[in-house]
DNA sequence: CAACAATTAAAACGCTCGTTTTACCCGGAG
DNA sequence: CTCCGGGTAAAACGAGCGTTTTAATTGTTG
């Protein structure tokens, strides 16, 4: 009862459906209907359909984003060896293990995270990008310092190839496990693939150097103390 | 005039607005008043929005599927000392290379490949899967056959991960290439991208194993009259 | 030229959408 | 008790959608 309670209950149904179906074939009397709530009420509570689709989101990146924020700080005062693969890995299983913990499913996160992508909603795109830009550029800049040799251009090239990777791959986790469940008999559970994922998005990271002989230096893509050596 | 050129016309601005927008966010309106010719005419002589929407695909895929069953086969016929590198990128040239000299722009093909995973049109996904899924099948056996020594569930995920990569990151070129050429000044063309990304997915597909302590055999992963040593 | 089928044009239909309006409910302050 | 304001409910609005129907216009063929 009390507001709180219509709100989140909008909130938690938004979230499901966008999720499923995307935000424009999504209509608020569904989301609504869903909700146990009147039609009129997302109007009323948030504003419009896009601040709601934004509120969503909020519930979302804010915690994500805190809790990376926290583990980047962490990691930076340890000042530890840089283990690009574990620092990846871990980075992947605390910023979703953290969402968990809220209650936020992490694959469903990732879910809208590609729609936000692709689902051409400017409004979106500029409330993350206003919202959460300092936080991947932080994010960025710590992954760049962490790749001195890769110049500028490349490693912002392999950090979208990266983010692509991700995102795509996590926003459809349960279509790919139910393909590989059926061809192999083997469940996978999203610990065990962002186990896989890491090492993949390190070995992307650093790669030997494209172009025509430019190779990096030997040696010099794998950080002292290193993580594995790609070969 | 004749049929011909109504049909063209409608799928050229369908292909332009559903590539900018998406496909719900694109009405049959825009796309008849951009065409210049009736609204009917979508549904004279394609169906439905959603047999557009097919062919539109069909357009792009049909030539870019026999473009890459042909290249395939030369390969295979060829037998040469397996170069995953030079495959993949010579792959990704000849099918997007071969997509442009139709007149086909490759990057709104890319764009449009994003949507149809993304854009959760059932027929769509159905219709491409019962359509290109050989080719799709025949592609993913030629490249796990080249990596023998990576175990099924795992190439698959980083199966996954490569196309993620390659299809977000492409079908955001334009985005990407706007933020890097104002952040570095630097310019980057589709072909330079495509030499960026061949070996970033090589890189991923012959990445160390996860896991305790497999890594997998040194030496195993770069075939024998290797591309480059990715050291 | 006449007749016919293919195509285009114009208008309307029925439906769903996001939003707004209006009325109603109900708990706490004066 | 009265009043009032935050919240809910129900209904309606106007716009846009995909599609269909009905007419007009072509172009081709006998």
């Amino acid at each position: 009862m009390s507001q709180t309670d219509t709100v989140h209950r909008i909130l938690d149904a938004a979230e499901v459906l966008f999720a499923e179906r995307g935000f424009t074939e999504t209509s608020l009397r569904t989301i609504t209907s869903t909700a146990g709530v009147n039609l009129a009420a997302v109007n009323y509570h948030f504003g419009s359909k896009k601040e709601l689709i934004q509120a969503v989101f909020e519930r979302f990146l804010t915690p994500f984003t805190e809790i990376l924020n926290r583990e980047l700080t962490r990691r930076g005062a340890a000042s530890e060896p840089l283990q690009l693969d574990d620092l990846l890995q871990s980075l992947y299983r605390v910023a979703l293990a953290g969402l968990a913990s809220q209650g936020r499913d992490p694959k469903r996160f990732m879910r809208l995270l590609g729609l936000a992508y692709t689902q051409s909603q400017g409004h979106l795109r500029r409330f993350i990008v206003s919202r959460y830009g300092d936080s991947y550029r932080r994010f960025a800049g710590q992954l760049a310092a962490a790749l001195p040799h890769v110049d500028p251009v490349t490693f912002y090239w392999r950090l979208y190839f990266m983010l692509g990777a991700t995102v795509f791959s996590l926003s459809s986790f349960d279509a790919i496990e139910a393909i590989l469940r059926e061809d192999f008999g083997a469940e996978s559970s999203l610990e065990e693939t962002l186990a896989r994922l890491a090492p993949a998005a390190v070995a992307m990271l650093t790669a030997p150097m494209p172009g025509v002989g430019s190779g990096q230096v030997p040696g010099a893509s794998a950080p002292r103390g290193s993580t594995g050596d790609n070969r």
